[in-house]
DNA sequence: ACAAACTTTAGAATCATTATAAACTACGAA
DNA sequence: TTCGTAGTTTATAATGATTCTAAAGTTTGT
């Protein structure tokens, strides 16, 4: 089975229509073996510099949020203007380098066991996410 | 010694001129025993509602970016489309209620100790936030 | 082939934040 | 105290990421 088809599967699965814009947007995100951060102007970036077909700005919003919520990335806690995606969706960390603005992955064996003490009545933990920033 | 010429003591100290609003800024910000987290619509209602003397949004950006700038004030790295600062600058950590959208405290001693084991070369650790999100 | 549901898209709208530049203020020196 | 300068405030405009709109295009099941 090939990556297209595979693609076709996954979107049919989420009750996603596989057409040709979100096959291409799988590509540019699932094709590589390593995972990486973008922004949505990265992606955009990165989809209409190396093809013919062009995807709007918009139908890449809706399909990385459309991805976002059915777990196939996440979305990075940062202070920044603009959003950043992972498309490492397993557990873990970053490094953000405040001198060069880069986000580095940081494993969970990279990060001793994290203990949450406090509870909150009524509420469950959704996610455990730690942010060490970097300097020179 | 009043909280007013605290205040003016905290700004020439910090270069920063000892004006109205920024006295004002500092009252709404630091009078208060508990500290909070806030937005900068937040602060601008809290201060333009209770007061005869209006501050600009400009004067109020300004200010937040220096008290930030100075340490007075931290930034919480959060996934919204608006920026969210605390008063309490003690090392600590955050839940994100992500149903309520309320930010709660986390206190240095309500998490266990942190242990990051990956070393980037020529950066070092400059701070360490956990965010936990909460949900029903 | 057809209708319905879904998707893409250009362009407009929104809205948090930053930039501009003119009026105002604080402050030290004379 | 007066003055000059640097710093500050403000209304307003500009910016830019994100979301909305609605019309045109596509996919899917029958
Ligand atoms: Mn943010
Ligand atoms: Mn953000
Ligand atoms: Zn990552
Ligand atoms: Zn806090």
């Amino acid at each position: 089975m090939n990556l297209t088809s595979i693609y076709d599967k996954k979107l049919r699965n989420s009750g996603l229509r596989p057409t040709k814009q979100r096959i291409k947007i799988c590509e540019a995100l699932f094709d590589s073996e390593k995972t990486f951060h973008f922004s949505i102007n990265d992606l955009a970036n990165i989809i209409n510099n190396k093809s013919s077909l062009k995807i709007s700005l918009a139908t890449i919003y809706n399909t990385v949020h459309a991805f976002k919520e059915k777990g196939y990335l996440k979305q990075i806690p940062l202070n920044t203007n603009q959003a950043y995606f992972d498309t490492n969706i397993s557990d873990h960390h970053h490094f953000y380098d405040v001198n060069d603005k880069k986000l580095i992955d940081l494993d969970n064996s990279d990060v001793g066991p994290i203990n949450i003490y406090k509870k909150i009545n009524g509420k469950k933990i959704k996610s455990i996410e730690v942010l060490v920033k970097l300097e020179d």
